[in-house]
DNA sequence: TTGAAAGCGCTAACAG
DNA sequence: CTGTTAGCGCTTTCAA
């Protein structure tokens, strides 16, 4: 921290008005006078205090994020969108990091208003119209991506039921007689906004029920590894696994290969995300792209366009896209 | 954002001081006269203004972290930690990237020092005693991870050379006649901070002037796949690549396997840094762990303590760990 | 073309 | 035990 701008006019024998004048352009000034504070403000290396600023003008140009955390991959490849998206028109990012804990979650979003970020993006595990209410009190623009936590608030996300229906239907049509689903518990459901997990369930009953003769199961538990080898070994069918996150997926197929299961030819899998390490995986996995940095482009967009208030669609569903790989 | 504290007073019929006494346990006040207030500041909701709070304080309880992006798996674990111990603290993370462009750096350390964070987690590219001294000029305890900018600043990190003067032996033991280092371009090495592949190509040099007899080759440039592809073709001698990031190691497998050469048996490989995807990889590659964990706590903590200007020791060197595995 | 003065919402020194 | 006052560093009327 250099000199303030007080200084700043001291030095140059003018008043603070004047030396906001000349680093602002605001108002008629006298061309001498202003590059002659221009020239004592390169100087001194003069830079604004930006909380002072923030105070007085109500706009700090940051914008908060927050999200599970950035262990997950995905989240991180959202995470790195998002900054760099924001860098863009000149804002930065405050990272803040629920951790599945719906109390946190809060107290992170309260401690964004506090510091006056003038959009927030959300990731939450939270939904309800209390919760919704909860979010509009904070008097700050927010978007929610992934979980739709209420139909009023905006949001940005893919058509998760419609990716998932056509997926089932994809790997039905290799010929699969048995496919089981594996996702995170639902149980919490009530409580919890799993949405997106349950969005991909709904979408697979459906095309489920289009096919009466292939046995479906849902998996779901954190000890879905072990309930999905217990599943393969049970039936002597041609059983494929279809997991709504890829990082699942990659969980089993690490459990299979240690007890000797072949991708491929013992059984069939598909993620879903796309997520960007899947790269260095082989078997290239069967999977969805969720574009995630398309969310998180139209996110930062979005909430670009409702802290300007010139924005009234409050959703924006964006495309997936079906990624073929070798593992069905 | 709801009421403010002036607000508040006047709702409860006394001065601000008293309200800020109240919430605050600052100096005598009257037992009924605080519930009182307290039940007021409850009922309307009152939070304090951040913004405000930081411009006279002076301590803003937010740390600036600049590092490459989050794409990159080191960066996005490292991150996640830096987040999550400085929450135990009651600090929230700016965070900002330089994607390898030495001058958004510097603006990004600007930025965060002209909104008063309370100090600064920095994975520079750049170095030198210039560049040391302007970060000295931000009047913010910074500490520099990985890239070690300069003697002088603090610094969290492991002993590169020595871990890869280590494997390098354990290479060589496994019989190996021919291995190659794979790292990024040095040849910036005047301009940007590649401290840490640097580091690692010394410990290098100095582990095969102990092995006269094998063959020892260094490739640098972004091309390396292609040329370690090269290498493997161009001579019988059995060959292992020593890569000086995970990444680049995950990359080369990759490429290998997609021309048919099989790791283990036609060459042998090992990575740097663990980064957690390397569970999902099969075989399991052979690597060193930086315990990116252990430098983001100790990076908190030293900036912490140095922000409490009670330390004076400025540098922290964290244990490596090799990791054993089938690549080799 | 320039300056004086008020105010953003908070904390902190000093009186009473 | 409580209130008055000043000030953090900036922006923004309003007046000269």
């Amino acid at each position: 921290m250099g000199i303030t701008s007080k200084e700043l006019a001291e030095l140059c024998g003018v008043s603070r008005t004047t030396v906001h004048r000349a680093l602002y352009n605001t108002g008629r000034i006298n061309s001498e006078t202003k590059s002659m504070i221009l020239k004592k403000a390169e100087e001194y290396d003069f830079r604004p205090d930006l909380l002072a600023r923030g105070l007085v003008t109500g706009k700090t140009f940051y914008i908060g994020v927050v999200i599970m955390d950035s262990d997950n991959r995905y989240f991180s490849q959202m995470l790195n969108a998002i900054v760099r998206e924001a860098r863009k028109k000149g804002y930065s990012v405050n990272i803040t990091f629920h951790e599945d804990d719906a109390d946190i979650e809060k107290e992170q979003l309260c401690r964004l208003a506090d510091y006056r970020v003038d959009g927030i993006i959300l990731s939450s595990i939270r939904k309800g119209a209390e919760y919704r209410e909860f979010l509009k009190s904070l008097n700050t623009p927010v978007v929610t991506i992934d979980n739709k936590v209420d139909g009023e608030l905006p949001f940005v996300g893919i058509d998760g039921k419609k990716a998932t229906y056509e997926a089932s239907e994809r790997i039905i049509g290799k010929g699969y007689e048995k496919v089981v689903l594996v996702c995170p518990p639902l149980a919490d459901a009530a409580r919890e906004n799993v949405y997106v997990h349950e969005e991909r369930t709904v979408g697979f009953r459906q095309a489920m029920r289009n096919h009466p003769n292939v046995n479906s199961i849902i998996i779901d538990g954190w000890d879905y590894a072990q309930k999905a080898y217990q599943e393969l070994q049970e039936s002597s069918k041609r059983t494929a696994f279809f997991c709504t996150a890829d990082l699942f997926a990659l969980e089993i197929m690490h459990y299979f290969e240690e007890r000797g299961k072949k991708v491929g030819k013992d059984y069939g899998i598909m993620g879903f995300d796309n997520i960007d390490m899947l790269r260095y995986i082989s078997p290239r996995l069967c999977t969805i792209s969720n574009s995630v940095e398309e969310v998180a482009r139209n996110a930062v967009e979005l909430l670009f366009a409702l802290m300007d208030k010139k924005e009234t669609v409050t959703e924006r569903i964006v495309e997936y896209v079906p990624v073929e790989g070798e593992t069905l």
